[in-house]
DNA sequence: CGCCCTGTTGAACTCTTTCAAAAAATGTGG
DNA sequence: CCACATTTTTTGAAAGAGTTCAACAGGGCG
């Protein structure tokens, strides 16, 4: 881990965080070299970034390498900031930057007690976002069959896992969710049934049963 | 527009929306039948929504008709809550689906409505999320050419046009922003210059010129 | 000058789409 | 409950967009 006070400085009164976290905030500068990392995809989360001059990347890669850069960042975006205490994804310089960084906690309490009821609204906007950065991964990087196994597995969870699962929509949203056509969705469905890792129950095709979770698992990987 | 007020109901205790409001707030309930849209892309966002039974899908368009959905919303999940007044993307019911509806407003001015005009926490989150949703249409739906225009229109909107626009990242980082392989983000480049859309300025392949914006937004439209 | 990094271009290949047809499921009306 | 129409899903074959592999070109820097 780097030591990141390394430059305190006096906040810049135009600053977003700044002005949000207000004087009292501990908040200091450094410089990240080109191709620096600021921090990794499942580090704690103690810090929130703003960029001063610079520009970040922040990107999730599949454990075969692919890579899927979410943002970069410019002069005065702010990047960084997470839902639970674990970054989501990395964030690296693609040139020298300089970022001003806040602690997290005491932003947080800041905001806390100045704005109540904004944290938990908060909370349901990062649910949402932590959401579309895992989509832009499966959709920038995924192939079909990687991409319905992660349908099957999402919709596995949030409908808690049941023996029989009824799938409320149709082949084309699928497709249109995962940014594929129908019948590339209908071919890696079978795909998978050939292969034993789910079987459709009773007449219709929306009913199905996941056979290997693993596999799937392993295909989403 | 729909009338929504149809069934006044007490919100549930457990509902996210209801927590978050308290229960002076106006809530109603409706039920939306197989196909119905709740709310369309670019209309006022006068309402939040909390699904009590069944699933809507949110999704955005290209002007041709592909379409890319952002997320299948089950029970209990809120979706429509908009930073500024205006939907970003529409919602309809892939199934029946009977939903709680509440005023936007009265919700935000429960919710210790900060003064206008200051930057917010919220509002740097959702600026996030605004941004990732665009990008999960490009992923999704846009072809390499669509795409490399798209990125450069953000990076020349983002560098507030300047004459000569310097990118900070290589073609990698471009491609795997853009969801593609480094030769084809060169590729795109060499069409674009070939169909004098852009040009190459000085030494570096980093350094160009938009020849004729209203095209790439053609493109990217 | 030569090396390394970045970017371009070509050719073969692969995955996904497109177009087409048939099969399966759902709905309707008698 | 059955016949018929409609919608949804599957499957095949051909076409296309993007990838992969490979070679080369140009600039920056020791």
């Amino acid at each position: 881990m780097l030591i990141r006070t390394t430059t305190v400085s006096r906040p810049a009164v135009d600053g977003q965080l700044a002005a949000l976290a207000g004087q009292q905030i501990i908040c200091s500068e450094f410089t990240y070299r080109r191709g620096m990392e600021v921090f990794g995809e499942g580090e704690e989360a103690e810090y929130v970034y703003q960029i001063v001059s610079g520009t970040i990347r922040t990107y999730k890669m599949l454990c075969d390498g692919r890579r899927q850069i979410n943002s970069f960042h410019l002069a005065d975006d702010m990047f960084g900031l997470e839902n639970g205490i674990i970054h989501r994804f990395t964030a690296e310089a693609v040139t020298q930057a300089k970022v001003r960084i806040t602690s997290r906690s005491s932003l947080l309490d800041t905001i806390a007690q100045r704005e109540p009821g904004q944290a938990s609204l908060l909370n349901l906007v990062t649910r949402n976002l932590q959401h579309a950065e895992n989509h832009m991964l499966l959709l920038g990087r995924k192939t079909a069959l990687d991409k319905l196994a992660a349908f099957l597995l999402e919709m596995d969870e949030r409908l808690a896992h049941p023996n029989v699962m009824s799938l409320p929509m149709n082949r084309r949203d699928i497709a249109d969710y995962l940014g594929l056509t129908l019948e590339t969705v209908s071919r890696a469905f079978s795909i998978l049934r050939d292969d034993k890792m789910l079987r459709f129950d009773g007449q219709t095709q929306r009913q199905l049963v996941l056979l290997d979770r693993e596999a799937l698992v392993q295909l989403d990987a």
